[in-house]
RNA sequence: GUCCCGUUCGUCUAGAGGCCUAGGACACCGCCCUUUCACGGCGGCAACAGGGGUUCGAAUCCCCUACGGGACGCCA
């Protein structure tokens, strides 16, 4: 049988970095016994859903490379069967018309809350015949569950979790307006879309003893089921904006690449020996439910920079000179052109050493984009003494007779040094902020044979000027 | 309140009764490399929630307690 799963966010904002693991799990698991991953939009909300949401969810997944398999279901488009099916429940004794108004219902919930009991529906209209209907109120459809005994659901995650039935009461499938409820709808669509394996945050796990009784009541197959561990914030409470970005779309915009935020959800709550960097295909070769957690775990965005930079680091250079070219489009008083992508596709290597976020790469390459003179930091302006200005105006002799290939912006600056008597550091340190307007920067040979012959020497001058 | 689940270094985790003097990673602290900053290398700090059992032997199995989380809608 072919393992299909799927991953059914509402559309009600933007995707959660929890979503997202969760929409991760499904499709490793999908892809490692070659079978299929599907996308189901939950927008039975009307009121909620929206439209950009939507689009958010198919950006997100898109980014972090997460495709899919056949058409998206719209949840929307499919009420008329969910009430199709909760009608055949009801033709079947299965299920039935219950008079009882929310208000009625809200206040007797109310009351219990009140005097600290549990309040379940009784299950009063299971027997009653239609004809003792109060006038004017419309029915919802409850489902008859089953009151003695217990339903056992056996997670792939959790192991054996049994409740006993009689905690759980007659559910509503079908709203008094005709509408299908949340967990009425789940089932019926897991099930008309041959899913195989649900696997969804732990937070769905008490629902799915009232889906397996509508799987019970109609007969059909169950999926196999994995609740997956929630994730929280660094304090362990949940996720939530102080924290830090949430979204997927966030995470982009502060220079994480996809395969870095992948790699790390996929290790929250789940691992495989002492392995830490795992790229796609190994995941997928590797990932199996049976290795997740039971427990929630906290978020680390610390350790998420730390594997970006990792990524980063192992990235294509052209690739992240596109990368850094964009951000830097936003950046005034930088120039665009063939000659800043060459330099800083030349210096790329260097840089990305240094880098943990394209945030910070863009940052890092901005000099790389500017033309003589570059403004200064406080740090590398305070570097500029007159004698440091002597200093420079000297050692652009010496840089003016070397090739300004690495090996030769090298030799010519180790000899100059050794002739004056000086350590490296000294001719560095004020050529770095001449150069970058920073002291902090790749080795200065590299960067000066990335900036070139012309631009350094002017930036040179400009400096010691 | 009721039901369900969980608890190994600060964090993510390895660990399926003897391999555990509890391993790895991030963070932190030293040292090395070095032209700044990184990268890299070496070393250090640091945990089985508590209490009872079972067993020759328990981080691993059982029970209790504590703490944490989740679910209890004509929301999804």
């Amino acid at each position: 049988m072919t393992v299909r799963t799927r991953f059914a966010p509402s559309p009600t904002g933007p995707l959660h970095i929890g979503g997202v693991r969760t929409a991760l799990f499904n499709y490793l698991y999908s892809r490692h016994y070659g079978g299929e991953f599907l996308l189901r939009i939950e927008d039975t909300d009307r009121e909620r859903s929206t439209r950009e949401a939507t689009q958010g969810i198919i950006e997100s997944l898109d980014w972090l490379g997460l495709d899919r398999d056949g058409q998206t279901v719209f949840q929307s488009t499919r009420v008329r069967r969910h009430a199709e099916v909760a009608h055949q429940l009801l033709a079947a004794g299965a299920a039935y018309y219950c008079y009882c108004t929310p208000e009625e219902l809200a206040r007797e919930r109310e009351q219990a809350r009140a005097e600290g009991k549990v309040w379940r529906y009784d299950g009063r209209w299971r027997d009653r015949d239609k004809s003792e209907a109060p006038p004017g109120v419309k029915p919802v459809i409850r489902l008859k569950a089953r009151r003695d005994g217990e339903t056992v659901l056996e997670d792939l995650v959790q192991g054996a979790v049994r409740v006993a039935n009689a905690e759980l009461d007659d559910m509503i499938i079908l709203r008094s307006d005709g509408t299908p409820m949340y967990n009425h709808s789940v089932v019926v669509d897991d099930h008309d879309m041959a899913i195989t394996h649900v696997i969804r945050g732990d937070d769905h796990l008490t629902n799915t003893f009232r889906q397996l009784q509508i799987y019970e009541a109609l007969g059909w197959d169950k999926p196999h089921f994995a609740h997956i561990p929630l994730i929280h914030g660094p304090d362990g409470s949940k996720l939530s904006k102080r924290h830090g970005a949430q979204f997927v779309l966030e995470f982009r915009e502060q220079g994480y690449l996809p395969e870095a935020l992948c790699n790390y959800l996929l290790r929250l709550g789940w691992s495989h020996g002492d392995l830490e960097v795992i790229g796609r295909e190994q995941a997928i070769a590797l990932f199996d439910v049976a290795d997740i957690n039971r427990g929630p775990s906290r978020m680390d965005y610390v350790k998420l920079t730390n594997l970006n930079g990792v990524y980063i680091r192992q990235a294509d250079d052209g690739h992240l000179t596109e990368e850094v070219m964009r951000r830097l489009h936003d950046t005034q008083g930088v120039t665009l052109d063939d000659a800043a992508r060459a330099r800083i596709q030349t210096l790329m290597p260097a840089l990305k050493d240094r880098a943990k976020t394209l945030v910070d790469l863009a940052k890092s390459a901005a000099f790389l984009a500017r033309r003589a003179p570059v403004p200064m930091d406080a740090k590398a302006a305070a570097l500029l003494t007159p004698e440091a200005k002597t200093l420079l105006r000297d050692v652009a002799g010496s840089l003016a007779r070397s090739d300004f290939s690495i090996a030769g912006v090298d030799a010519a600056l180790r000899a100059f040094a050794e002739r004056g008597g000086i350590k490296l550091g000294q001719v560095a340190q004020p050529l770095r902020a001449a150069l970058t307007g920073s002291t902090v920067s790749p080795g200065i040979d590299a960067t000066l044979a990335a900036l070139g012959r012309e631009e350094a020497l002017a930036r040179i001058a400009a400096a010691a000027d």
